[in-house]
DNA sequence: CCTGAACCTGAACTCCGGTTCCGAATATGG
DNA sequence: CCATATTCGGAACCGGAGTTCAGGTTCAGG
């Protein structure tokens, strides 16, 4: 794993800190897309450095979506303590998105397949899915959400509004829409 | 751009079309990320039979999508002969997911951003538009769609579906949802 | 301070996939 | 059937991006 062990030498704990910082900015702004020789610039240190601290590429990226997927987690939490549960439904699902707006990695790793490498961050994702269970459970428990929502629907709302993720704040059109319904009150509302 | 011009000779045609055919299968089945070795192979051609018909890999990626885009639109027109305006946007919302489901390559011109190669397929995009925005417009005047439903909504829908295309009939479900609307009925249905 | 281990650097290497190019093969018109 | 323009084949080429490695440099403990 990328786990930092007992006593790095100062200038190596510092170079550490260094990198995230700078990947954690490119690729929040770019994505997959940044390479490491940016990184290495930005961070004011050669490339080698990189490897000396991270295996590849994408284990970088796997440490940067970890923190992603802490402070989300941690935003899930607040959001269960909210006492209305549509209030607590509604805090996660904005609070989600808008930190997917704002990293372009944790996108890139909520809407790509399951890498293997992303392996260190289960953990982290499955406290993440608990909590989302419980809000989801509770919502529909007070008869917010339809009867038959499973937690399974949230990903794929938020899916749907991640990649409406294109310029201006369209997914949130997006996700107006699917909160309110898309329907019109003018005829029947039972048919499909 | 990719006009086929007078008086190929007969077996240039027939290798046009064999690389075409080739081409269609595989960026159907994975995007982007088929390589032109692989597209000659399957052809039984060699790599600079493709070059000699489209400038590059991308040209040919556009004729692809063009036919497709030729076929949607097709579609679209058929959806609109409809009566009832319910069922002729429900055709052409099935229609186009359905055609995105079946095609990667489809699906990668219509979620990625606008590449300026694309140009050849403006006009077919153009008249696509016209017939969309016709059956959304007959679906809000008969009540169907809510009043301030507009074209480009069609798009964030279709997006957010296309982003559910992982495996499963998962974007079946999405799509329900947003059709049949998210909210319980059990509580206040005005707060958002 | 001195020394060895830990660390850093960045040019060079590797791999990968698109693209080129020219001799060989083939169609077509006379 | 011949001459010639067209087309084809596919090995070689090339640029880009991740990764390595042979030194030089810096830290930390004695």
């Amino acid at each position: 794993m990328t786990a930092p062990v007992r006593s790095l030498r100062a200038d190596a704990r510092r170079n550490r800190e260094a990198v995230l910082d700078a990947a954690a900015e490119l690729f929040a702004r770019r994505g997959d897309a940044v390479q490491m020789d940016e990184i290495a610039e930005r961070a004011g240190l050669g490339v080698g450095t990189l490897y000396r601290h991270f295996a590849d590429k994408r284990a970088l990226l796997a440490a940067i979506i970890g923190r992603r997927f802490e402070a989300i987690t941690g935003l899930a939490r607040a959001a269960d303590e909210a006492e209305d549960p549509w209030v607590a439904f509604e805090t996660l699902l904005y609070g989600y998105l808008e930190s997917a707006e704002a990293d372009a990695a944790f996108r890139f790793a909520l809407l790509g397949p399951e890498e293997p490498s992303w392996n260190d961050i289960a953990a982290e994702k499955t406290d993440f899915s608990a909590i989302t269970e419980r809000i989801v459970r509770r919502a529909v428990d007070a008869g917010r959400l339809r009867a038959d929502f499973r937690a399974d629907d949230f990903v794929l709302i938020t899916r749907g509004a991640m990649a409406n993720m294109t310029g201006a704040g369209a997914w949130r059109r997006h996700v107006m829409l699917v909160l309110e319904g898309i329907r019109g009150s003018g005829a029947a509302a039972g048919d499909v």
